[in-house]
DNA sequence: ATAACTTGCAACACCAATGTTGCAAGTTCT
DNA sequence: AGAACTTGCAACATTGGTGTTGCAAGTTAT
């Protein structure tokens, strides 16, 4: 959990305020986007003044907050090897690895890319590769021929969201969560033969 | 475009001002849900004082989007005949109706559920039509027998979504929007086979 | 032990957005 | 035409959140 622009090391315990700051500020802005410093240090145990001690301003932490989400996300897809290993598994293996990041970063995650050139390459790099898994399942025979890539994304990307809400009990394992999603995917809901288009 | 809680009738031009303010409030708060009175006054092209005259506050202005949007809604699904018609040609009448709406008020109606009680009422009978809808359709084959209904309907909610910001240019006809999402949900993008369970 | 660092607290300055009011000028309705 | 209504404008009060500072008390590292 490295801060970025902060050229000296921190003492331990103000490693750990920082870390609880930024876990407070993920569960806190996840459930109310416009929550106040003052909540979110209530929620963290600290001093509102110690949250600004830590960071300069409110759009200060929740960058770091989008940096900290957006290089595990960014992590999650590319150990999932989704240039190499077969699109199936490779797709299965980045859902399940994103919705492990999804699950517990909602806010962060959800943050459109901001200014800061690190977070805006990591998510870039992230749709690229997503893009070019996509391709290669087209030509592998594992999507349909006809299937207009862009919107496969996106729908993909949304059943990912979806399913993340799904924790209701935590014991929901991720890989069951992760079938459902490429299931869903890849089949739809509907019986052989139901569709419009036949 | 009745007003709710508004004893008196509005003379001509008052009515237009509420109009072209409820509109701006869209078109400036889907861009930015946390724009300003003063940025939505502007967009309407009336001074900020009338908003405020209009609408006794912030909240009473959204408030007022809401409910106008939710009763589109309503009447979007309702005149599909879920309950009644065929359950494939009922999906795809109200997938059509709700984008026809969902296009173009798309703020007002990504908000949760406000204390209103008439908008609440609304919402619930909007979902239980889904949900009755989706039970007819286990039940004449058109989904899967396996197939959880809860999760069908918030992909089903989902893929709405994503198919109503994909309008880039205007003539983007609606029926094609509503053939592919009624095709995704039922068929998924996968070739036949190409599934993790077989 | 002691120097360096961190925190809570109280107090403050600041700003942007909200909401109000009075009045003059313009519009609608009958 | 005249009454009733609506709007823009300027000015103002208020509020809530942000960001700052100084200091005393507590913690960490060496």
């Amino acid at each position: 959990m490295e801060r970025k622009s902060q050229q000296r090391p921190l003492r331990a315990d103000a490693e750990r305020t920082v870390r609880a700051i930024l876990e407070a500020a993920e569960r806190v802005l996840s459930s109310n986007p416009a929550a106040t410093m003052e909540q979110i240090a209530e929620a963290a145990g600290v001093a509102r003044t110690t949250v600004h001690r830590r960071f300069t301003s409110r759009e200060a932490l929740v960058d770091a907050l989008t940096a900290w989400a957006t290089r595990q996300f960014h992590e999650a897809v590319t150990s999932a090897h989704p240039d190499s290993a077969p699109p199936l598994i490779a797709l299965y293996q980045a859902t399940a690895n994103v919705l492990r990041v999804k699950i517990g970063w909602g806010f962060a995650m959800s943050r459109t890319t901001p200014e800061d050139p690190e977070v805006a390459r990591a998510h870039a790099d992230v749709l690229a590769q997503c893009d070019r898994l996509f391709q290669r399942a087209l030509e592998a025979g594992v999507l349909r021929p006809d299937t207009d890539l862009a919107w496969a994304r996106r729908v993909y990307y949304a059943l990912i969201h979806e399913a993340a809400q799904n924790r209701s009990d935590e014991a929901d394992d991720v890989d069951e969560l992760a079938t459902l999603v490429v299931d869903t995917l890849l089949r739809g809901l509907g019986r052989q033969g139901s569709s419009l288009s036949p």
